[in-house]
DNA sequence: CCGTTGATGGAATAGATATTCCAAATCGGG
DNA sequence: CCCGATTTGGAATATCTATTCCATCAACGG
């Protein structure tokens, strides 16, 4: 049956399970099909909608190419493969859209509406998340909060949900932890000493004591990490690492998806460095 | 150039703009022409991906019927309208979906594979969130929540993060409202008052403080609306509506995706009810 | 009840698209 | 430098899909 001693004669289910393969065959492909499979790697998601001149057209080699590329994979053509994308595609697939477009019917502006509306967006904002993310300017983020003694997280008003969930996670995962609310005292300021680092959060229009907090605690040389929905935003200067988060709104509304999402890596991602940090000081002998 | 008399002779330039005209349309459509339309608006997501046949199948009509119905739209055909799905997935599409299939190759568990991860999930908790979620409750939450005199909110750990933002809404749309800390104080209790109303969020595992003052409340008989992320939780004794918003988790670990879209729906929704309230009352002379 | 108009189903056709095939090019080892 | 094995490009073909056409059917007005 299966002719060829590298193939192993069965098409992958999933399409995690053909990534899976996609690495197996790593380098040992010939020139024109590794070029497919470096296209593919990086367009996995126009395969559903695309044709095989499309796709070859893409990766630069001819249709017959991309055809035995599809076979190397396991597949007996393009077609089966096509097959398991709209498969997958059919089934995550919102059936929020269709609901938007149900409610259309009976008058706007009900909750469902707005719900349905605020999750269309949150889609949106997660997509152009990732698509803006700085993985260099978050790994930078995380070390130095990760060599953080204490982290202090302080944000207002609409960031203060920012802070809120991170001081939870960072108190779960054991990272010592302090949330600033900034009522009026300045003694926030002692509260953060030499080797801590601050976290900090805010959005237009920006909190004029979030903005001194963090100016005042990067003049002592304490290092400052920041979250906001715009580049130019005044805590740029603090800060030695500045993530944005841009939220699509709907109408004068946002939700704070993207923000949320990001800040819950960065925090489980800082947990995740401090425990191995831990571990290696106590010398293995405390886990988890 | 354009025959038929009904026929706008122009097709939509958006996917938004086809539901447009598909209401435009109305019921003035024949018998088969309208099963299409139906069958189209409540699975739209399946055009991109599939062929006349699977769709006129689907619709239970003749796939000339189909074509014909294409054209009422106002394309040449249905690959023309299969074109413009087509593009918009292509736009919307996550890249981060890429993104994490590239991290698969240098290691995982970094912060920008959790970032993505995160992401996914949240694309899947809206999915479910809209797929689970009863318009009707939400109508209701909404009424009862419009209605009280002032609104009160308790929620303690993860789930402070949501009536924080809440009450930052609330707040902004100048809809009394009071954020309660439980902490030690039973003081809370009087501050409840009889015309008010208590929206309550509680998630697995619960805490007792939110618990018990949405049990001393309703038992007063002040109006309880929950959102939980469990439809088995202690809040729907108490509640008059209890909401749910289940997360995607990441590991041990979940971002508030749903449970926040869901809330600032609401909150917003109220808004909205409030302002018409304040208007009908101050005798339409108050607009903004 | 009949004739006209519009809608419908199904088969025929035109057009894409996937898939295969083979000659030419390239590569690797002796 | 040559020979065999592998890979490649492009054209030929098979398959599948969209699209049109027309005979039949239902609805409606006279």
């Amino acid at each position: 049956m299966d002719g060829s001693p590298s193939d192993p004669g069965q098409a992958p289910g999933s399409v995690s399970e053909l990534l899976d393969r996609l690495d197996g065959l790593g380098a040992t492909l010939p020139k024109r099909l590794g070029q497919c499979a470096d296209y593919l790697r990086h367009n996995i998601h126009l395969v559903a909608v695309s044709t095989v001149a499309d796709l070859s057209a893409g990766a630069g080699v001819q249709p017959s190419a991309f055809m035995r590329f599809c076979q190397a994979l396991g597949f007996s053509g393009f077609s089966e493969m096509q097959a398991l994308f709209r498969a997958e595609y059919r089934e995550l697939r919102p059936d929020y859209a269709e609901r938007l477009s149900q409610l259309r019917e009976r008058g706007e502006e009900g909750p469902e509406w707005l719900a349905a509306s605020f999750a269309e967006a949150g889609h949106k904002s997660l997509v152009s998340l990732m698509n803006g993310l700085d993985g260099a300017k978050l790994d930078e983020a995380c070390r130095l909060l990760a060599a953080a003694g204490t982290i202090h997280l302080v944000g207002l008003r609409r960031a203060f949900a920012i802070v809120s969930t991170m001081g939870y996670m960072l108190d779960k995962m054991q990272v010592p932890t302090v949330i600033h609310r900034t009522s009026g005292q300045i003694e926030s300021d002692h509260a953060i000493r030499p080797g801590d680092a601050l976290f900090a959060v805010s959005f237009t229009p920006f909190s004029q004591e979030t903005l001194q907090l963090a100016a005042r605690t990067a003049e002592r040389d304490i290092p400052v990490v920041a979250l906001s929905d715009t580049a130019d935003c005044p805590l740029r200067e603090a800060a030695k690492v500045l993530l944005i988060a841009r939220e699509v709104d709907v109408g004068a509304f946002r939700v704070p998806t993207a923000a949320m999402t990001l800040a819950t890596s960065l925090a489980v991602a800082v947990g995740g460095m401090r425990k191995d940090r831990l571990t290696i000081r106590s010398n293995g002998s405390k886990m988890e």
